[in-house]
DNA sequence: GACTAACTAGGACGGTTGACCTAGTGTGAG
DNA sequence: CTCACACTAGGTCAACCGTCCTAGTTAGTC
């Protein structure tokens, strides 16, 4: 088969899946391989390096976190439910969030501690929601504050997912959920005065 | 020296700061050594073994974080205040988070992804402030939600050090603070009235 | 059917890791 | 003084890591 790709999306796949589940400098060439069904030396026709494989992982979680937001916007017109999405993602992934965390945070904090060169890379997963929310706030009305709420509110979901994670706790999750709509109600209340 | 216990407590003191910044897997004896400037065989005389540093060194980060909640407790009569102390760790440790993160939320997070046996014990650091925190709110008339609350604050606190250091900013934590000394304030107002 | 290139399998490499061992040093008790 | 033991230095070990190499297979093109 020429050109095909899909030996090298099985190993984003699995290695999206691993990296998220057990970390990236913990999931060896060999757990992906195994993952996959494939060798290990196999690897390096569809990537020089594993740093590689980390790019391409990152890059495929910026165009499905894209997608996402692409989706959201589509289908909700109005800001505050396509915020609501946002926050009910803890809620539809919430036995991830306790078993692995936020696939986010997680990747993001431990390139920070490896000092590794894809940092910026991983950010623009969290840039990414942050500029979407801030612009659904603009246009709530909230123009000066919008980015500051942004952060608020991404800030919230990602101490609630590491709680969740640490204690083990789902039920945690839907009172934070709760509280957090509360929150936004008292911002898209004003519109309604 | 008999029974001098010098060395181990520096082993400690040097491995618990280079789990705090570089992770607990991706340090190595030989950093370890290097940052105490001893031998690396030297360690299997004073711990069998890797995890019992990490024992020591959590069991170390336990005392402290407890010394330092009774110093709270002892200093400041108000719940409130106490409260507040918590909360102003994230000003004090600022730089630190911007550029490691959350020592407690970072080693938790790590060791649920190599699904390590002590992930036990670290949880012990976020019961400690969970406790505590909640005895406080209890103190101020908030029996029923104190628990709660505590674990409400406590997950705010671990996302804004979070994203202060995905995003390297301290600008967002002092923000982020005020807001939470707000919060904070709605509900000893109700003290008052 | 021959040629080319994409793809795969599996072994080999240097390097690093945690763990272990042993020979040596120094100090305090008797 | 001397013996015992806490302590240290540094080498060795097997296991694993990411990387690389080569031989073999498959599948399109002419």
């Amino acid at each position: 088969m020429r050109g095909d790709n899909k030996t090298r999306d099985e190993i984003v796949k699995a290695a999206d899946r691993l990296f998220y589940r057990q970390g990236f400098e913990h999931t060896s060439f060999a757990d992906i391989a195994a993952a996959v069904g494939i060798s290990r030396g196999n690897f390096y026709h569809h990537f020089k390096a594993k740093d590689q494989i980390l790019s391409a992982v990152i890059t495929a979680r910026v165009n499905k976190t894209q997608d996402m937001l692409d989706q959201w916007a589509r289908k909700e017109k109005d800001p505050a439910d396509r915020i609501r999405c946002f926050i009910h993602i803890l809620i539809r992934n919430r036995r991830d969030i306790k078993r692995f965390g936020c696939p986010v945070g997680g990747l993001t904090s431990e390139l920070a501690k490896l000092n590794h060169g894809a940092q910026g890379e991983a950010n623009k997963l969290f840039s990414l929601f942050r500029d979407w929310l801030a612009g659904q706030f603009a246009l709530l009305g909230h123009d000066e504050e919008a980015e500051h709420l942004a952060m608020h509110l991404l800030a919230r979901s990602q101490g609630v997912a590491t709680l969740a994670n640490a204690f083990h706790d789902e039920t945690f999750i839907r009172q934070e959920v709760a509280q957090m709509c509360d929150w936004l109600a008292a911002y898209t209340d004003k519109e309604l005065a």
